[in-house]
DNA sequence: CGGTCGTTTGAAGTGGTTCAAGCCTTGTGG
DNA sequence: CCACAAGGCTTGAACCACTTCAAACGACCG
């Protein structure tokens, strides 16, 4: 069993690798954030993560995962995003004036950017919040093939789209091995960020496995064939 | 006929009426935006707005209606955004890495908002780009709208909070009479915007005629009834 | 070892699509 | 000013993707 220090700096790796390759942080620069970084705040699973204070406040994840909803009037819910390791994020009260609500799936660890970066140098902090305004543009960008996703494409098409999204994000910072990833979300998860019914979700699961594209059971995902479930959503 | 620098000043006025109401844009700086408005960019109906310029531009619009959107492969399309009057905009070159075009459905007038602020006061400068980067904040923010809309809303209700939508844009920035306001897009915009068939975006509206909530024919929307629309379209 | 949550499967229902045809409205040229 | 063409709107009928309801099964946890 790793020693506490030697599982943050474990988990840093991973967390900071989204930083470098997608958002052009330097490595100096990523040494420098990994020496700023003091305390961490943790969430259990289940919890919501929410800051007391009235402006929003930017959180960087080092571990686990989280997804940003909102829960309808009728009781279901709208999975908006998923936050992985290396993901920036908005924490904010929830109210009737901001409906969306970050909720931690698995324990996460985060830091607060601005508390962060407060004694950092001045360039390595200007370079450290481009990366992670790139990041959150990234993500922004994102709602915008969710929406895609949800208007034009069948549920077949959906799941196989979402399952690729997650290996992507996943294999670039180094979270896939050659037996697969581990995703913990439930076929619930799945039809919430989707707008599909539990079963309809569980179906197209099995088609996939059928079909020998991806088999995703109990949090984990193998035998991903990128290649053809790049064919079924094309573009 | 009113002259073109009469039809301006009115374009104007409705235009940056969405700035001072929404985005706290101060009456002086209007008046001051105002003024500094030299020559515009105009774009007929139908073509694309897109500037050659590799750095995406950020627009304002003063008069006319345009969309946001997108080709997929098999020729359909994505609407994501209707711009409106006083909405600011980026434009950008399309290509693979931007797939995503500005397409004006009338005649659209619109400033650069850079070239425009160049010469400006230090103070106005600031506060008019803060106001619009208030306008671009609620359009992304409206994103989230659209995501729950489409995943979870039914036909009859996602065409009931789109003129609910629209209805309330138009209100603000002073386009709204008596008898309704004009509404330049065809059933099939509708559904491009809505993940629809066009059939059904007719069938949707001809229920919500039936029912006396809205009238939605040849581009004008009348007998809106707020309340009732509302009370489709919970939360 | 029992309880709980997640997964799987079947059967029936429904909301939306697709195809096809006719109608209306608007713009254009004789 | 009328005739005609083109695009948009409307309607019907058949079909299908996805939902809902219901029940059984499996994995994990205390």
């Amino acid at each position: 069993m790793p020693q506490p220090s030697a599982m943050l700096k474990e988990s840093f790796n991973h967390a900071v690798a989204g930083l470098i390759q997608a958002c052009g942080l330097s490595a100096a620069s990523a040494e420098s954030l990994r020496e700023l970084i003091g305390s961490t705040e943790r969430y259990p699973a289940g919890s919501l993560v929410s800051s007391m204070s009235p402006a929003p406040r930017l959180k960087w994840t080092l571990s686990g995962c989280g997804c940003e909803l909102r829960v309808l009037p009728d009781g279901r819910r709208q999975i908006f995003s998923f936050v992985l390791p290396g993901d920036p994020f908005l924490s904010r009260p929830v109210n009737a004036a901001n409906p969306c609500e970050v909720i931690a799936l698995t324990n996460l660890e985060c830091i607060d950017v601005a508390l962060t970066l407060d004694g950092a140098d001045g360039s390595d902090r200007a370079e450290i919040l481009k990366a992670i305004d790139r990041a959150l543009a990234l993500a922004h960008a994102r709602r915008y093939e969710d929406i895609v996703r949800l208007a034009r494409r069948s549920a077949l098409e959906r799941v196989a789209e979402l399952l690729l999204e997650m290996h992507d994000r996943l294999h670039q910072i180094g979270m896939v091995d050659e037996r697969g990833f581990h995703l913990p979300l439930t076929q619930e998860h799945l039809a919430d960020a989707l707008g599909l019914s539990v079963v309809h979700v569980n179906r197209s699961l099995k088609a996939l496995r059928t079909h020998g594209l991806a088999t995703f059971r109990f949090g984990r995902v193998s035998d991903l064939d990128r290649a053809g479930l790049r064919a079924l959503c094309p573009a």
